[in-house]
DNA sequence: ATCGGTACCTGCACGC
DNA sequence: TGCGTGCAGGTACCGA
């Protein structure tokens, strides 16, 4: 479900309902959603007072003031949820001196762990695709001899997009999903890192994409979706050339291109 | 390095 | 109504 945009609107409503809040309880319901022991987890935690809540790619650190992390990664289906009752795919409940937070996660696929430092699973990711600069990015394309849709969900790449947001920003590029890194002109190259700049904003700006059941901390809906150009578009005429939208699949991964306007 | 396949899960839409 | 199928915003691991 969440990418870049929905996580980064997440972080910060979390960073503000959360800084400063003690944890007076905390409980572990799905064993698999946790990496560890969900009792010794949850003793850990009692006690911590939270200090800021920050994001790498798509993983939500909350640093304690103790030094300690807590790294979610939403999955596919997770959300975060500032109150109310747990519901049947509740894996998680963080008890605050005030308020509370749930992870509802129906297909499980979202992890919690809590850390000393940093994982190395989440350090050794690629760049914040918006703080990379162009350079950078087209010397890293330069040296990649891989499909670009492919590329671009590749975690250790380029931190954060996934298959809603590399479908449209490969678009707004003109660039076939199929297309070689290696072989892209510095040109196309630096529209395409321009191109993920402008979707990644616009999806952040409008509280990120909801296409079934993404929702905020508040349960608010993200509004991107009616601003998506090509993904779960098929068929429908592209806004550009009025060419149908084309479905196939690259990399295992349903994929969504104008097959007139995006070129190898 | 890169690719394809599989696995992990549940829920939903769809066709029959 | 019920059943089988395919699909879904993600990641990890395996062998080729």
């Amino acid at each position: 479900m969440p990418e870049l945009p929905e996580v980064e609107t997440i972080r910060r409503l979390l960073a503000r309902r959360l800084a400063g809040r003690r944890i007076l309880r905390a409980e572990f319901p799905e064993r698999r959603s946790l990496r560890g022991d969900p009792a010794k987890t949850a003793a850990r935690l009692v006690g911590q007072t939270i200090r800021a809540v920050g994001r790498r790619g798509k993983h939500l650190l909350i640093e304690f003031d103790s030094g300690l992390l807590l790294a979610v990664h939403l999955g596919m289906t997770g959300s975060l949820r500032g109150g109310g009752e747990r519901g049947p795919h509740t894996r998680a409940v963080l008890e605050l001196d005030r308020g509370r937070v749930l992870f509802d996660d129906p297909r499980m696929f979202g992890r919690i762990e809590l850390c000393e430092a940093l994982p190395a699973r989440i350090a050794r990711l690629g760049p914040e695709p918006l703080e990379t600069t162009a350079a950078d990015f087209i010397a890293r394309l330069r040296a990649r001899r891989r499909m670009l849709k492919p590329l671009l969900l590749d975690q250790a790449f380029l931190r954060g997009l996934g298959n809603i947001y590399t479908d449209e920003a490969l678009f707004r590029a003109g660039i076939h999903p199929r297309a070689l890194a290696a072989r892209l002109s510095p040109e196309r190259a630096r529209k395409l890192h321009g191109a993920i700049r402008e979707v990644l904003t616009a999806a952040i700006a409008a509280g990120g994409t909801t296409i079934s059941d993404y929702v905020d901390v508040e349960g608010n809906p993200g509004g991107f979706q009616v601003r998506l150009r090509v993904y779960g578009r098929a068929g429908e005429p592209c806004p550009r050339c009025r060419a149908p939208i084309r479905r196939t699949v690259v990399g295992q991964r349903g994929t969504y291109y104008c097959p007139k306007c995006q070129k190898r």
